[in-house]
Order: C-alpha cells, then structure tokens, then sequence
DNA sequence: ATAAACATGGGAGCGTACTCTGAGGTTGGT
DNA sequence: ACCAACCTCAGAGTACGCTCCCATGTTTAT
C-alpha cells in the first residue's frame, strides 16, 4: 500500500508517516520494477508497528525508545540477551510510572475531600 | 528565601524557577520597603509547589494542567464545584494512562516470553 | 575599593515531535 | 489532453519546556 492507504489505516498523517521513516521506526520498499515512479510500498508489518507506535507514545516514550523496541521486536541487530536486557528497561521504566501515578492519585483524591470537606466556599 | 535558596531546596535551576514564575506557576513577592532592588522573595509554599510542578510533570501533566491544579488549589478563582471538576478530571486522566500502561506492560511481557522461547536467537 | 556571588530582564538557542509549504513529478479517470 | 489526486524531498515553521547568554545592577566580605 502506498503513504495515503497507510495514512487511512493508521490515522496518522502523510507528514507524520514519513517523519517516522526518517526517524528509522518504519521502512517502505520502493518496487525495483518501477521506474517512473519512486513511491514507497508499506505492508500490514508497518501498519502494526504505527499502531505500536501510537501505544508506545501515549505511555510516554520516545521515539528514540521506541525505536530501541521496534529493533529489537524487527531486527536481528540485537542478541537475544540484549532484547531482554531492552525490554526489561523499558518494563522497569513502565513500572516507575505507575508508581508516580498512583502517588499523584493519592494526592490529587486528600485534596478533593479537602475542597469537599472545606465549609469556606460558595 | 530569594531564587539562589529557593533553587538550593528544589534542585531545580533559577532559570527554570523564572520560567515557572512567568508561566504562573509561582510568584515571588517584592519587599516594598527595599528600593535599591527589585528582588524576588519566595516562601515555604513555594517550595511545595515546586515540589508538586516536579511530580505532576514526571506523570506527564503539562506546564498548563498543573497551572490549573495549583489554581484550584491555591487561588480563590474557582468555586469548590469548579475545583472538584478540574481535580476529577485529572484524576481520570490518570486513570486512562494507567489503563495504557498496564496494557503495554502486557505487550511488553508477550513480546519477552516470545523472545526468550524463540530458539533461534545466538 | 574591589571582587565574588548574587539578582533582574530580554532574548537567542535547543531538543523533541511534529506540521506545513513549495516545487516538482506520477497516476487514474473522463 | 487534462485535471484531480496522488507521490517525493528539502526545508521552514510551530509548540513545549527548558537552557543559556548578556548587559546591568546589588550585596557581602575582605
């Protein structure tokens, strides 16, 4: 499929998609036999890994961690110790997260019953 | 307490601490009896605040959601039903963000079993 | 008196992650 | 043939959250 299928499926725009490509999370093949032409070919891996990509940001990493992810789901860049060894960071980091969040939560809910309890307003 | 202590307390910069200032986040006070300077004074709240600005960011709120939770919680601008409602709403932001979180730990764990069962890494 | 350490304000610059513009080429339908 | 809708690449611009520099002024210690 070409950048504006791809666009469609994802709902990510043309800029986006080939800001990702530029940023290595993604890579289209151009077809050898065509040579009026240089567009890009994606396939159903790509839309995967936008959807992986999406998820991956609103957790919060960047596009450089999720590049470290990506390579080590999709290349053989790695050994399997150092896919572990990336998956396990990324794990802890998730886990740290959560931990701030819960701690905010706590403190967001003590100062809504302060505001609720406060007789003073309105 | 004047900037240079103020950053000593939080660990954050005096150009940060300036540029919360200007953001609203904070406000020094000015002596009114001193005129030979225009310093900035900072009290024991705005340690707690900064303190707050510092956690709040780490569980991905922006520069203007946590103005407005230092609002609800500092300034008399909103009613205690205004204040309920911005408090609830970050509450379920962050609920929203644990639920992704803990679906990308999911993912994340998938993907390591898959990776450690594969025999054909080295 | 002078130097070191502090303060102010303005504005430039930076990294991240887009977002848009423009110039040019291709493809598909009528 | 022609137009709309697609494609490419380079590069400029944007928003956020700082970060640094500069010029200038103040305070404190020797």
């Amino acid at each position: 499929m070409l950048i504006h299928e791809l666009s469609k499926r994802t709902g990510l725009s043309g800029h986006t998609i080939r800001f990702y490509e530029k940023s290595g999370l993604i890579s289209g093949r151009r077809d050898p036999g065509v040579r009026t032409n240089n567009y890009f070919h994606y396939d159903e891996e790509t839309v995967d890994r936008l959807q992986f990509i999406q998820d991956a940001k609103s957790v919060g990493f960047t596009i450089t961690e999720i590049g470290q992810v990506i390579d080590a789901w999709y290349s053989d860049r790695y050994t399997k110790e150092e896919k572990i060894s990336i998956l396990d960071d990324k794990l802890a980091a998730l886990e740290e997260r959560q931990k701030e969040i819960r701690e905010m939560k706590r403190r967001l809910r003590r100062f809504r019953e302060d505001v609720l309890n406060d007789a003073c307003d309105d």
